[in-house]
DNA sequence: AGGTTATTTAATAGGGCTATTAAATGTCAA
DNA sequence: TTGACATTTAATAGCCCTATTAAATAACCT
């Protein structure tokens, strides 16, 4: 049951966020007494937080650990982008909780920052910033920075699965529609930053 | 005071969204009585959507008033993607309410709906259009559409403001350095989206 | 001033929410 | 079987919230 429970508040918190959703919601979906939430995890606090950094921790480990070090850098970035596009396209609407928590409560950040510092490993991050410096010495990439590029990379790929509501609202389009047009923008991303960064 | 009531509830909505923020605190914010927000406006939810949509009213005709008809495409895509950041850079956090309230509420979409087709005028980016139609005749841009190009500004320039927390709270960069950044992300989201339509 | 309307306040109904508590039920080993 | 412990439930305290109502105050017109 506790399981259960974690099942339910996960749909629901990524559905809805931390605020809109209530104990009660989630034991009826786990199908519970709403005071047994209460005894697994005492707050709804405790609740969410535990979930957070469980997706949060999921999602930096599928970007960073990568198993194309040995590609060249415009392969192994193409191949970065894609993973986080496929990442993104299996949790729709993880990024949008977590910009939504970390705008609304401070207290977030500091969550956040822990998992960065301790539970992520950058040195795939550090390979591909000496990959690029070695591309900009030969001259075959304009100037530019990891940062610049991770950057481009998160918006793009974010926003296509963050603005799904506003796109399906406003375009009523199909959901088959929908399909093809994720499909597009998985091609379309790294065709915009390779491009971008051509001298 | 119905003039300080929604400056207060504007400030709150657009820190806060629409569920986090209570009529009370609307109320103590403007100085009045929490009776008094609902005599102006009845429900709160009256509140929000006349804000709500005053503030996309005026997001989108920033957007699309635009007065550089006669410039080359090149140029006028530049000088709207950087209207788009200024737009952006003064309502800072309006991406976010909006981004927030379409995807917890689908009664929303039904409101900018409405504004998009009453109130907006569309020439413009027809203009754009046939100058874009143009250029990948000429064979000087590459076959794309406005669609995606809209999807990349919108994406990069977004990005930029509604990452702030993310940013801000694990990098702790200074201010300075936020604005700072700010400019150069002024200049990027240009290079990458001109570059990025190159044959 | 006196009367009418507009504005503002105090008080409160009514509802949903989180969290706690005490009691009931299940589990399982000795 | 019984005792100890884990799980589950019902009931409820205590908050905060929205919205309403009735009464008080201000503004304005004649």
């Amino acid at each position: 049951m506790e399981q259960a429970i974690l099942a339910a508040a996960e749909e629901l918190f990524l559905d809805r966020g931390f605020a809109l959703t209530s104990t009660v919601e989630i034991a009826k979906k786990a199908g519970c007494n709403q005071a047994l939430v209460h005894y697994y995890f005492r707050t709804k606090e405790n609740l969410f937080q535990a979930i957070f950094a469980r997706k949060i921790k999921m999602f930096m480990t599928a970007l960073t650990s990568m198993d194309q070090l040995d590609l060249p850098f415009e392969k192994a970035l193409e191949y970065i982008i894609q993973a986080h596009f496929d990442v993104l396209a299996s949790n729709p609407r993880l990024p949008f909780l977590i910009l939504n928590e970390l705008t609304t409560n401070p207290k977030r950040i500091e969550a956040l920052k822990d998992i960065l510092q301790n539970e992520i490993d950058l040195r795939p991050v550090m390979h591909m910033q000496a990959l690029l410096d070695q591309e900009i010495r030969k001259g075959t990439v304009r100037p530019t920075t990891m940062m610049d590029i991770a950057m481009a990379m998160a918006a793009l790929n974010v926003m296509t699965f963050v603005a799904r509501p506003i796109i399906c609202g406003v375009l009523d389009i199909s959901d088959d529609d929908y399909q093809e047009m994720i499909a597009h923008r998985r091609q379309e991303n790294v065709a915009i930053i390779l491009r971008s960064i051509r001298p």
